[in-house]
DNA sequence: CGTAAAATCCCCAATTATAGGGATTGTTTA
DNA sequence: TAAACAATCCCTATAATTGGGGATTTTACG
């Protein structure tokens, strides 16, 4: 069973949600957003009915001199995990009350990794199982250096150029080839360059 | 008929891209977001081949003390309307160079109707040539057997396979390859994909 | 009718990619 | 600590593509 991660967002901008929202859906199924909230005030009536296992929030939304954390503002399960959406200069101490930071300029890719790793220090035992076999490999199977390769391949180019941009020599720029096609099965170009725009690592 | 406004974005943040795109098609059909780009210096490699009416762009990407105007920095026609999307502080010089500016905090009805707005004052005359022929926007100038062997290469067909599809010696299909790499300038596998996927050719 | 483009085919040489088979050095983790 | 994985590198050989140069036949259009 493929484990969903439910998430809350709350931030001012009805845009900014929606982008959210459609990038993960496009990246992957595991991401349900099932909450958006607009501010604090309006996620707090909701706040006793819903359960969201990830509260994805603008830190700006919290008062800088406020003396109450923000744990204890969203007044949240300890199986909650904060992650603070930012698009705009916020203070150190309030950024550091969160488990993680996603920005507005980071690719859909990079929000759904950090997501899914800020998740991943979720309780213990439920949630190793979901990488397995499953089936279809998603982008997580991919090492870093994988998805590094992957994405320059799917920008076109050789694997000469790929070794030189990343300093490392055309072996080991085919075998990570080998490596992402085993993975993911795809054989061609052409398919892991779709898979690449569907999974967010690149732009037309 | 409905006239649609053709619409470039020109903004870092994907995300944000992606809302604006989300939020606009579910609001109307008036809207086209054909183009997206991340940065200035990507629009302007692509900014003679393509006509928008409207330009979304964060007018930060500006520099505050260029002597250059916006209109001429995007050197687009009179046509263009230009508007600014900001979601940080931009100084007073600059903004007073769009033709309207929006915020992330702008609902999508009002971005609508900004936009909606903006495009009113086009001139009248200039918006009706740019359907043509329709269907596939930059496909025109590949052949029939052209546009085949394209939609082959993007599938991950060898040209061994291609041959064998379209029943012609894999000579023939070099000699396609050629021309379609000549028409279109794109010579990576990839970047063919990626075009047949732009114009349609070819679902993922 | 002539011309241009499309569609087909061929050759050669060089470059790239794929498919096997390895190896080593780390790091993480059960 | 052993096992698994990531990241790096190497070899051989074959397959595929690219880039340059042709050619012929058919089709479309003014």
């Amino acid at each position: 069973m493929a484990v969903k991660f439910r998430i809350a967002i709350i931030d001012p901008s009805q845009i900014l949600r929606a982008g959210l929202e459609t990038s993960l859906s496009q990246i992957s199924g595991k991401f349900q957003i099932l909450w958006s909230f607009s501010s604090l005030s309006h996620y707090s009536s909701f706040a006793d009915e819903i359960d969201p296992d990830i509260i994805i929030v603008n830190p700006a939304l919290f008062d800088p001199s406020g003396a109450e954390t923000i744990k204890s503002i969203l007044s949240n399960t300890e199986d909650t995990r904060i992650i603070a959406f930012s698009y705009t200069h916020t203070s150190d101490i309030l950024i550091r009350q969160f488990d993680s930071v996603i920005s507005i300029y980071d690719t859909p890719a990079e929000i759904a990794l950090k997501i899914e790793k800020t998740a991943g220090s979720l309780s213990s035992d439920s949630d190793k199982k979901y990488q397995k076999q499953s089936g279809h490999p998603e982008s997580y199977d991919l090492s870093d250096r994988e998805l590094e390769v992957l994405v320059s391949v799917a920008k076109g180019c050789t694997n000469k150029e790929i070794a030189g941009i990343h300093n490392i020599s055309v072996h080991t720029v085919i075998s990570h080839r080998k490596n992402i096609v085993r993975k993911t099965g795809i054989k061609s170009v052409s398919g892991l360059t779709v898979y690449a725009l569907l999974n967010g690592l690149i732009e037309q």
